[in-house]
DNA sequence: AGATAATGTTTGAATATGCAAACAACTATT
DNA sequence: AATAGTTGTTTGCATATTCAAACATTATCT
């Protein structure tokens, strides 16, 4: 394969022309994404709760217990940033986090009986926002909806480092990755 | 319609069992929408900027000028973040700006020549992420899958106050209008 | 026109975030 | 078992983001 038809440095200034942020797929996500997420976080604010630390509780509550990096693996949310936020949430009262027996580095956290009645009382919030973005569509739709999403997502996945490695290895930009990972996905 | 139906204060404990935060939308966007804009994002730090600062030069490539205020709601950043970042390009040298002539109080951007040429050695590597983001999809997914993120963007649009109007109206609580909003929504 | 409200932008100050470095505990290799 | 490398977490620090308040200008209302 010839690099000269991936790589992009050079580019023809008509395709620039018509370029539109706007129709973009990264764009349009994190348009829906904010909105949602500003509506949202700002009815649970009378919950005393940031979007972030209220997606660390529904996390939690679904499945506990779990560790800081666990967390951060199901929330996209830093590591550096969950574990201060742990902290608030345990002084808050909310969490209770204890060590692991068979590795003593890692933190095992979970809901305590006060975080858990918080979590029951706002998860039915979170559904009618839920249902509220996706009035209006099909079941199929919806189905449809969020297995796209779940595809976008596996096709980025083993893009950028997240939850980064120590810097190390071999690979630095991420295009080596991305190109191949274009033809490895099957379909998944 | 009785309000018991869509108002979730109490609630019960077996519904919260089941909630799953990761099948939910909001996380689904969100997830997706960090994970692409992270290795995006990395990769564009070659160029020096940011991503917010590049859905600035991008959304000014495509239409310009453009006021601090349509900025905002073109690219769904806090116009007094805006304020500052777009003090920062204009140092940069990539954006120029000049007050509008028949409103003294908006300021009207566009790229300087810099900023043209920049925005066009990103904009392939932009498309690139798209199309790595939506590998192994059909042209009809693809579209379907835009089309629903319209259409949820719209859905929510009208919810809570992002560039918000100051203080003082009536409803502050987003739920009256999130409730008003399922009905009225035909299909778009 | 004069007063009052609304709009566009900027800025101060508290807070949140991301990155890198520091630790601490575990694994693998020899 | 000593050494080197990994992994889980915390923390320092620079930067970014947010909310509210301050300004400046334009609209509206009487």
């Amino acid at each position: 394969m010839s690099a000269t038809s991936l790589l992009p440095e050079p580019i023809a200034a008509e395709q620039a022309a018509d370029f539109d942020l706007e129709s973009t797929l990264p764009y349009l996500l994190n348009r829906a994404g904010v909105r949602i997420g500003a509506a949202f976080s700002e009815d649970i604010r009378r919950f005393g709760l940031s979007l972030h630390q209220w997606r660390v509780l529904a996390c939690l509550s679904h499945q506990a217990p779990q560790s800081i990096t666990e967390l951060a693996a199901h929330t996209s949310i830093e590591v550096s940033t969950l574990s201060r936020m742990v902290s608030s949430l345990f002084d808050g009262g909310l969490l209770a986090r204890g060590r692991s027996d068979d590795d003593a580095r890692s933190v095992r956290l979970h809901l305590t009986d006060e975080g858990r009645e918080l979590a029951d009382h706002i998860i039915p919030v979170a559904s009618l926002y839920e249902r509220i973005a996706l009035s209006g569509m099909s079941e199929d739709e919806v189905v449809s909806l969020k297995a796209l999403l779940a595809k976008v997502y596996n096709n980025v996945i083993s893009l950028g480092p997240r939850i980064p490695a120590r810097r190390k290895s071999t690979t630095k930009t991420a295009l080596g990755h991305a190109i191949v990972s274009i033809e490895k996905n099957p379909s998944v």
